[in-house]
RNA sequence: GCCCCCGUAGCCCAACCGGCAGAGGCAGCCCACUUAAAAUGGGCCCAGUGCGGGUUCGAGUCCCGUCGGGGGUACCA
């Protein structure tokens, strides 16, 4: 039947042979290769430098073992797209694509396959390389790498050394010039504690601390430091995790396993140093409100006060219970007061016997007070996380027997343990005001505590819940000071003043974020550039020395464990490399060669994706990361702030477009933007951002059949029986009736459709145009794989009015096109052109059809109108295009061809149609030159027959006239 | 519970600063081509914008409420 289809029609298998060629041809003559201006692939004398640049960039693949589905590409075909328009419009466009190789699914699907983690990752990132080539991407080949490549990691491990020996100086002027504080050397920190600027922890000269000491002490300040602390341990996965990678739930992202608190010594990342300005500087980029919400929130930046409240500890001392409050406004209704049940105070304050008078439901029904905060506490310690989340309404406490002193009041409260107060968050201890707080409001009518209101609440205002809403202060005064009249934000001013003048407080900011946990008990990640001396002393590996590889070792997987056995420890495979852990070097630190141990943890695969952006820009370069005019020219900053930016802010540079799921809403994005802001501060780069404008691309889902028993059955063999009453279709599988539901792509489901099997049935440039018609960039989508075929006869009808399908000539004419014709080319140029700029390839693509399906029904092709068409169609369906192009008789590729210009001339229609309407509604419309003036146009409406009808006799009110396109007559 | 986003034709989606609801595609139907087919060509059909109010000369678009779907977060003091 092959026979019958037309020798040169333009079907999957020509589109295949075409495409294939344009790869090859591309990848000969380097089409895409941007120039640097500096570094070892400095081209200073390429044109494009001096015309403009553009940093296009994806979030890289991790390279599964599945291979691409048809939902990855997504936002790589948007990227490329973009990308190559750009390069049209005479751009120097930097557009690669690396691969995100370290971590665990590599790890564990070698660990499934029995074969070495480099070996599977590496065959995976082949099959990702293939594909992707095939989807024609214009991705600069030569600046491709993986993060698991040593040249790569080499410094990854020195940026590590960088953040380690340095400090955050919050005094110090900032490197921007406006504000204080930066990263400095830690250098300069020794230097203030040895010449006494800065006094030690304990008051000694810095001289007469040991090595030992001197460390401890510089490692409370690194940027990156050990600390024994509680972290998250996952035994299902065998390593601890971070606080991102642990969801509400208390499970690990990956793999859904238990996650416990378990104290241990780990390398951390201060980068709650750098919390205000992560929060602040969100302000100057162009982002989705929603990534940065999220990142606002994780951050959880909240003002407000510290205040003291004295106690009485029962070794008759005078101490004070320290809390936070975002609201010290509401000080004189602070009735009782909360400890965490881990607060470190509780000790020393519960004394021997309840107090007189205590009443019997604070005291658990224990004898003493020690017995029941005891008991309390040891209760609240085997609760798990997922325990404490069941019950979050009910609140449960223990009264400690001993009271403080309300500062402005100066009343005695008492003070209570309760697990609705969290040592990990504030000071661990809260001032409870029941009448403005709901918890605190639960908790006192639970345990019949008073309750005054300090907020004057509104009349509608039930009875028996706390206002949290603004009012006017009442009930607080005393002989000092009085709030009572003032609204929430003066009350608060006025109180904090007073505690500070009483030595009772002060304004305070406090965060939700914590300091990052950056090793890993695995195998597959960079390994530390440190060393351990005799004395327990860390010490970086000297640069010249890195990068500190990745040792083969006999056994790679993890020991992983129950994951419900939270008493287990992690263990580093790496430990199990003796010979490697052990070794001799010199550090160039004047000790000569000595016997070290090495770190054995790695680091998170969230370390390699945090810079590989910078890395792009000077793959080549073995002196530096990136040279620094390079990464200037790239993404420094640009004169203009982005949209949106608040009046006077600054441009903060950073990749131009990256675009990305909006899953790493604040995993990779904030620790990338964290480990910019250290280079930045330290002098390694320009930019204060890595990037500008981010977009997070949708993602295709696609429907999953499930037979009777709710399995699924295979998506591609389900057939469609619609309706014939016109309600929703039934669907079959096997002649089984099958229910539809909406979900992800994925093996499990059956559902899979790969780019591949796009590429065999329809070619690449469909399987693109498809993609980008489905709809925006953000949206989510359902796959439908029959709809492709419409991309297929768009682009089929393009061939046909270029070739004849059955001899293979040319069939463009050479003749003028008419004036419609040529009007339409330029109105499309127009749109075509601004929605390529707005990344709207949806509409583009209908504009373009819409051309297409013109000039298809004209007898014959004009040159002058196909040829701007199959430029515009270019960056979406680029071999079908460069196809044309050359058989139009051009011998260059069009990748650099320059976008079509509109002629504004021809944008302008001579007459259009106004819409005459009566009371909103349309009457009549009228043919009118586009420059009529409003008066005629008003005349020429009024005089319509058709709205004389309308109006029924009825008196002219008002008459609104927006030439050409409207007159609206109000009677 | 709180916060954010989205509801337009059977389906995927357009609609600029509020100004004719339809650009494009799928499916369906009809016709042509064909021995037959379709990944061919031509044509046709299809909603008043989830629902209820409001502002306006005019609302898919702005405001309020409500329902449905998706996402984030959750004793954060």
């Amino acid at each position: 039947m092959s026979e019958r289809i037309p020798q040169h029609r333009y079907t999957a298998e020509l589109a295949g042979r075409i495409e294939a060629a344009w790869q090859d041809r591309w990848e000969a003559e380097g089409t895409f290769h941007s120039a640097n201006p500096a570094g070892p692939w400095a081209e200073p004398d390429d044109p494009r430098l001096g015309t403009g640049h553009r940093y296009i960039m994806d979030m890289f693949p991790y390279p599964s073992g599945t291979g691409l589905h048809v939902g990855h590409p997504l936002g790589f075909i948007a990227t490329d797209v973009h990308a190559r328009y750009l390069r049209t419009t005479g751009m120097n466009v930097l557009h690669t694509m690396g691969f995100d190789a370290f971590g665990l699914p590599a790890e564990q699907y070698a660990v499934q396959t029995g074969q070495h983690p480099r070996t599977t990752t590496e065959r995976n990132m082949e099959v990702y390389r293939r594909q992707l080539r095939r989807l024609g991407m214009g991705h600069e080949q030569r600046r491709s790498f993986a993060t698991i490549d040593p040249d790569y990691y080499r410094w990854t491990q020195w940026i590590f050394t960088q953040i380690y020996h340095a400090w955050y100086d919050e005094d110090a002027p900032a490197r921007t010039g406006g504000g204080t504080g930066r990263a400095r050397p830690i250098e300069d920190l020794v230097e203030q504690f040895a010449a006494g600027e800065r006094a030690t922890p304990d008051g000694r000269p810095w001289g007469q601390l040991s090595r030992v000491e001197q460390a401890e002490v510089l490692d409370g300040y690194r940027l990156a430091y050990l600390s024994d602390a509680p972290v998250n341990w996952c035994p299902g996965l065998g390593t601890v995790l971070s606080n991102e990678e642990v969801t509400a739930e208390g499970k690990s992202e990956r793999g859904d396993f238990p996650v416990f608190r378990r104290s241990l010594s780990q390398w951390m990342m201060r980068i709650t140093a750098y919390a205000d300005r992560l929060v602040d500087d969100l302000d100057r980029l162009d982002w989705p409100e929603k990534v940065k919400l999220m990142q606002r929130n994780w951050i959880g930046r909240s003002t407000g006060a510290q205040v003291r409240f004295p106690v009485t500890t029962t070794d008759g001392g005078q101490d004070a219970v320290e809390v936070f409050t975002t609201r010290p406004d509401t000080l004189f209704g602070a009735t009782f007061m909360v400890l965490a049940p881990e607060h470190p105070l509780v000790e020393r304050l519960v004394p021997d016997a309840w107090p007189e008078g205590t009443r019997e439901a604070w005291t658990a029904g224990e004898d003493s007070p020690r017995g029941a905060v005891t008991a309390y506490q040891r209760q609240a310690a085997t609760r798990s996380d997922m325990e404490r989340q069941a019950d979050t309404r009910a609140k449960t406490g223990v009264f400690t027997g001993a009271f403080a002193t309300n500062p402005v009041t100066g009343t005695l409260i008492p003070v209570f343990v309760a697990d609705y107060v969290l040592m990990g968050y504030g000071t661990g201890a809260i001032m409870a005001v029941p009448g403005q707080d709901q918890r605190d409001w639960d908790f006192a009518t639970a345990y019949d505590l008073p309750i005054v209101r300090t907020v004057q609440p509104t009349p509608d205002h039930p009875d028996d819940q706390a206002f949290v809403g603004e009012g006017p202060a009442i009930n607080s005064a005393n002989d000092e000071v009085s709030l009572d009249g003032l609204d929430v934000a003066q009350a608060k001013e006025r109180i904090i003043t007073w505690l500070v003048g009483k030595g009772l407080g002060e304004a305070t900011t406090t965060y939700r974020l914590r300091d990052w946990l950056f090793s890993r008990q695995r195998y597959w990640g960079e390994p530390f550039p440190v060393v351990w001396d005799e004395e327990g002393v860390a010490h970086t590996v000297p640069d010249h020395l890195l990068p500190v590889e990745l040792p083969e070792v006999p056994d790679y997987s993890p020991r992983t464990f129950d994951p419900q056995d939270a008493q287990s420890s992690p263990e580093a495979p790496l430990a199990r490399a003796t010979d490697w852990v052990e070794v001799e070097l010199d550090l160039g630190d004047g000790r000569g060669v000595r016997r070290y141990r090495r770190e054995t943890n790695t680091m998170p695969n969230w370390a390699g994706s945090c810079w590989y952006y910078l890395r792009y820009l000077d793959p080549a370069n073995d002196q530096a990361p990136v040279d620094p005019a390079v990464e200037r020219y790239w993404i420094g900053p640009r004169p203009a702030p982005v949209a949106g930016a608040p009046a006077g802010a600054s441009d903060p540079g950073g990749v131009d477009l990256y675009v990305g799921g909006v899953e790493h809403a604040v995993l990779h994005l904030l620790y990338s933007r964290f480990w910019h802001k250290v280079l930045f501060d330290l002098g390694h780069v320009s930019s204060e951002e890595p990037f500008r404008r981010l977009i997070n691309q949708g993602m295709v889902e696609a429907w999953v059949y499930r037979d009777e028993r709710g399995f699924p059955v295979p998506a591609a063999e389900v057939e469609e029986h619609p309706d014939p009453e016109g309600g929703a279709p039934t669907f079959t599988w096997n002649g089984e009736p099958v229910t539809q539901e909406y979900g992800k792509m994925g093996k499990s489901l059956k559902n899979v459709v790969t780019p591949d099997e796009m590429c065999e049935q329809y070619g690449a440039d469909t399987f693109r145009v498809y993609e980008m018609s489905m709809g925006p960039l953000e949206q989510y989508r359902p796959w439908e794989t029959r709809a492709v075929v419409g991309s297929m006869r768009f682009l089929q009808r393009l061939w046909r009015n270029v070739v004849d399908e059955e001899t293979g000539e040319l069939v463009v004419v050479d003749a003028e096109p008419d004036e419609q014709t040529d009007k339409a080319v330029h109105r499309t140029i127009d749109g075509v052109r601004a929605d390529y700029e707005a990344l709207r390839t949806n509409t583009a693509v209908a504009k373009m059809i819409e051309l297409n399906n013109h000039l298809t029904k004209l007898a014959e092709v004009p040159r002058a109108a196909v040829e701007p068409l199959v430029q515009m169609v270019a960056p979406v369906a680029p071999h079908l295009a460069e196809e044309l192009w050359s058989r139009l008789g051009h011998d260059t590729s069009l990748a650099y061809a320059p976008f079509p210009e509109a002629d504004p001339a021809k944008l302008v229609e001579d007459t259009v149609t106004c819409v005459v309407q009566v009371k909103g509604k349309v009457r009549d419309r009228l043919e009118v030159a586009a420059d009529v003036d409003p008066a005629t146009l008003e005349e020429l409406a009024l005089a319509s027959p058709k709205v004389q009808h309308a109006m029924g006799g009825a008196p002219v009110r008002k008459v609104i006239v927006r030439p050409p396109h409207l007159v609206n007559v109000v009677v």
